[in-house]
DNA sequence: GTCTATAGAGCGATAGAC
DNA sequence: GTCTATCGCTCTATAGAC
């Protein structure tokens, strides 16, 4: 009957951990209240996992996998046809569309990248860790594919841009209540899909542009505009 | 000799703690390391400022009034003139630069834009108000004179934008460290110039865009394209 | 205004019974 | 595998001498 479950409590654990991580920080968030949250003794984390880091690695390992292969299985749908939406527009879906949300329906991936964005200003060095380890292969596909479909930009021009992007689908999802007070109401952070198109749109433009142009700056100090 | 720094104390502090707030977190700096790392006594946060929350409002106050004031000043200069840079331009220009750098050539500006980064994480309600206290009246000003510059966009179409802005420039200068491995190097997060002219021309095209369609998605799971 | 000393609370981790 | 009890540490904040 529950041959499915043979460590629920780890697994319970997991879950009840990476929800109030993302939303309470890492070192806002004590052992003892994870254990209390999901029902569990005070000491089960440590009996499962052996420490609180450890704990955040087995986090980042769950959910990684599943977000790296749905990424990689659209990537490979992805074609310049006729009739479908530009290949750049296409790439750009099959790279964000998995943080948004898992096709189960799961809320969490959107949850992991709020989870990513605390770590990485909480824990900086181990956040580097992990997100190299788990998260640069799978990026560099993705900046190759890029940089095929925007053969007018240097390469150091698509690092850039992926970059910019990469804040942006952050921010996004890590900060809901932002663009709410900004745009007084009007926007809607829970409306992921309208959030998921807007971000192609913007991006996909942005990739297209012309390489810039250091020199077409406006208010540069050595250029004495203003004082 | 010394009129110049009547609390000098005071001022050192705030200088210290912005930098290992900004580096290391707020939760992950003891006020007993502020005042060890600038040679003040363990008891000087708490008299000067009462608190360890309060000290951060006051890192907040004092920042933020010049970076609005320099964001502004440049928001007036921008014109629609031939020989210039376009408008958009100028106006994008006149946001981001008063946060790369002032122009008394302080590099604080970058570090409290991390700092503004890790608060935002590690502290969400205070950082919600502290943001909208010092930083909402001239965010608006500016959403208006983009807005202005884009009348193909809904206003909605331009918060949505705007945020990915945002969220662009919290992650190029809290995370100088995630460009340079993406790219292998080729990028120079240090380049603060090429970082502000890159975003520009990204933001600027992101802008310029269409509004986006939503029926031109290629992997949305109603459509059930793949599985 | 600067210092020492300490209160009072919460933390991660562990030992050892069951 | 689950529990209680507790160790040893660090934290913010404060009291009170100088």
């Amino acid at each position: 009957m529950n041959e499915s479950q043979p460590t629920a409590t780890a697994d319970r654990i997991l879950d009840v951990a990476e929800e109030m991580f993302a939303e309470q920080g890492y070192r806002g968030v004590s052992v003892r209240s994870i254990t209390l949250a999901c029902g569990a003794n005070i000491a089960a984390v440590h009996y499962h996992f052996g420490s609180k880091q450890v704990l955040l690695e087995e986090i980042f390992a769950r959910r990684s996998g599943a977000i790296n292969a749905a990424r990689l299985a659209l990537l490979a749908q992805c074609a310049d046809q006729p009739g479908r939406a530009p290949l750049l527009e296409q790439i750009l879906e099959a790279y964000l569309r998995p943080s948004f949300a898992q096709p189960s329906g799961d809320k969490g991936a959107k949850r992991f990248m709020r989870l990513r964005s605390v770590v990485a200003h909480e824990q900086a060095e181990l956040s580097k860790n992990l997100i190299a380890r788990h998260f640069n292969a799978t990026s560099h596909r993705f900046l190759e594919a890029i940089a095929a479909a925007t053969p007018h930009l240097a390469l150091e021009d698509v690092c850039w841009r992926f970059h910019f992007l990469l804040g942006a689908h952050y921010y996004t999802l890590s900060n809901p209540g932002r663009i709410q007070a900004l745009s007084g109401d009007q926007c809607d952070p829970a409306d992921l899909e309208a959030a998921l198109a807007e971000m192609i749109a913007f991006a996909a433009a942005g990739f297209r542009a012309l390489p810039c142009d250091r020199s077409q700056m406006s208010f540069a100090p050595s250029s004495a505009q203003s004082a």
